[in-house]
RNA sequence: CGCGGGAUAGAGCAGUAGGUAGCUCGUCGGGCUCAUAACCCGAAGGUCGCUGGUUCGAGUCCAGCUCCCGCUACCA
């Protein structure tokens, strides 16, 4: 029996648009995975949705005077629509606002509640008495008592470099109100991690210890070996999924408890909607679960929601969380705040039909095992050295020289020498070398291995010169480009995970739209003689200094 | 402070079980002219963050240190 393979992306959190640090980290390598597993074939479900709760929106909200509603449908839509245009393929898209999430939340809690998977514990916190809210850490500020900065934040002094508790401030002031915070007693719900210790450190740190990539590893290890302690699932909100059982009045589950759930009730609202079963997905033994994450979010998808779906018995846990490091801009982190960031949305404005670039570059130098930085330099060089030059260019070569001298009719070989078959089998092995690759989620390897093949093109044309033979040796000709398109049809089958809307291009101009999966390489001359090739046009064009010019003035104005 | 990840040619990155340092881009030289001046070949360029140690031999193991990033925060 085949495997079901379960992809999830990190939902989005909706106080803000996508850009290139999000795509790098999470979505361009879910959804490589996610389209390479369907060209082999298998059964995938690619899920992801906004989350939409959650201290933040509400601050958000009341700081611009709106709804957390009219931010979150904002923003939602805003990401919503960018992916789609950016061509993450999604099987579904959902947001933790809708009714089956609240519902598939609100159960989870329940069950655990009633089968004793929580401790309650009762704690004085910071209170903002004229706005009638509790107070995160992070929304008191007052005088740091290690260096006096007076506008210390309660979580950390930004000036010293200082964690602080927000207790420990002097003169705190609440952000919302301006007025001192009090204290004030509060009842919450906590998920005993502790309980699961033995678990997690025999599931991850002995049965994956081979196969989850190190920075994972190291980070779990890290927080098991710390003790894992009681962490509070409910939260003293009124932006949020109302906790489900008596006393849980005026309170909403933290959003870390509600978000991964998410996933699973986006699978529920894409099986109603496409009359399939979404048990198997997350229940089935034969599925394998994915979780794509960027580094930040580690504990929660190791950690954290595997324990809620132990503790909830009949799902299955992850087979892999391959979190990637961050993706920095012109040498700084990104920041949401400062707008140093290239956001999705302007992108797809100013470089349309430029998709794939992007996927590509952010590929070619993906965060995989340290923090890595985006320049536009970068993306200009990638684009015009190897996307134009390299692939772009073998396949402009191939389709002209057959236009010339076949007009676009595929000729039928002639006897293969030593230079056609070392091409022959080198182009056989590639689809090999790249699925292996990316089965280890290196797709950064693996996007090179693509472009060797594009190089391999290139190659055997210039050492094989039919522009000199034509005249001489047409039979020859002949052979050469047979050859040469079978590696012209090779890339359009291994840049599909990669680059997917040249991938439909250089299908269209090679006439091979429907009948190639991922094995169609294994010995077969996936075109064969006769065959008829469509109009040929540019895959890549060449960017421009001054396009590359406005957007660094764009990022520092 | 603690924990985790990282520090390798001008730039961006690989380096599997310790044994003469690799890839891509860039640079320089040559070749080709079918191709978006695009391609192909060759060369130069590194005391592998620092300091010790183990070893016949260390980028690769051990100890200490420095810097960057993350986690330890109701900023997801």
């Amino acid at each position: 029996m085949s495997k079901r393979y379960t992809i999830t992306a990190a939902l989005p959190y909706t106080n803000g648009p996508i850009h290139i640090g999000h795509l790098a980290g999470v979505y361009v390598p879910a959804d490589i995975y996610a389209r390479y597993l369907r060209m082999r074939n298998k059964e995938v479900l690619f899920i992801c949705g906004s989350d939409e709760h959650g201290v933040a929106i509400s601050m958000k909200a009341k700081k611009e005077g709106i709804t957390p509603k009219e931010v979150i449908d904002k923003y939602h839509n805003m990401i919503k629509n960018s992916f789609d245009a950016f061509g993450i393929s999604f099987d579904y898209y959902g947001r933790t606002s809708s009714d089956v999430h609240r519902k598939t939340a609100q159960e989870f809690f329940k069950t655990m509640h009633d089968e004793g998977c929580f401790e309650t514990q009762t704690t004085k916190q910071l209170y903002d008495a004229k706005e009638d809210q509790f107070l995160a850490d992070r929304y008191v500020t007052g005088t740091c008592p290690k260096c006096g900065n007076p506008e210390a934040y309660g979580d950390q002094c930004e000036s010293c470099g200082s964690s602080l508790n927000a207790t420990d401030l002097i003169e705190p002031k609440s952000a919302l109100s301006g007025e001192p915070p009090s204290l004030k007693t509060t009842t919450h719900w906590y998920l005993p991690l502790d309980r699961y210790e033995d678990f997690l450190r025999s599931w991850i740190l002995e049965s994956h210890k081979s196969d989850w990539k190190t920075n994972v590893l190291g980070q779990v290890k890290s927080w098991i070996d710390d003790g894992l302690k009681p962490r509070a699932v409910t939260r003293d909100l009124s932006w949020g999924i109302p906790v489900p059982v008596e006393g849980g009045e005026n309170k909403v589950l933290y959003v870390w408890f509600d978000a991964p759930i998410g996933y699973i009730s986006a699978t529920k609202e894409w099986a109603l909607q496409t009359g399939k079963d979404w048990k198997p997905y997350w229940q089935g033994k034969n599925t394998e679960l994915v979780h794509f994450i960027g580094k930040d979010n580690i504990v929660f998808h190791c950690i954290i929601f595997p324990s809620v779906l132990k503790a909830m018995g009949s799902y299955i846990l992850p087979e892999n969380v391959p979190a990637n490091e961050f993706l920095n801009l012109e040498g700084q982190k990104l920041s949401t705040s400062k707008n140093w960031a290239v956001w999705l949305h302007e992108y797809l404005e100013d470089f349309p039909g430029k998709q794939d670039v992007l996927r590509y570059v952010l590929t070619a130098n993906a965060p995989e095992t340290k923090d890595n930085d985006f320049t536009w330099s970068d993306f200009q060089t990638r684009n015009n050295s190897e996307l134009v030059a390299i692939f772009g260019n073998f396949i402009n070569r191939v389709m002209v020289l057959m236009r010339k001298y076949y007009d676009g009719k595929v000729p039928v070989p002639n006897a293969y020498n030593e230079a056609d078959e070392s091409t022959r089998s080198e182009l056989a092995t590639a689809p090999h070398k790249i699925a292996a690759l990316i089965e280890q989620y290196k797709f950064r390897a693996a996007s090179q291995e693509m472009m060797q093949l594009a190089r391999l093109g290139n190659k055997y044309l210039a050492d094989e010169e039919p522009w000199k033979l034509i005249k001489t040796n047409p039979d020859r000709v002949a052979t050469i480009m047979h050859t040469a398109l079978q590696v012209a049809a090779g890339l359009a089958i291994v840049s599909e995970p990669f680059l997917p809307y040249t991938a439909q291009k250089l299908r269209n101009m090679l006439q091979i739209e429907s009948n190639l999966d991922w094995d169609s390489l294994n010995g077969l001359s996936p075109i064969g003689g006769g065959h008829q090739l469509g109009e040929a046009t540019l895959l890549f064009e060449k960017i421009e200094d001054d396009a590359i010019t406005k957007q660094l003035e764009r990022l520092t104005s």
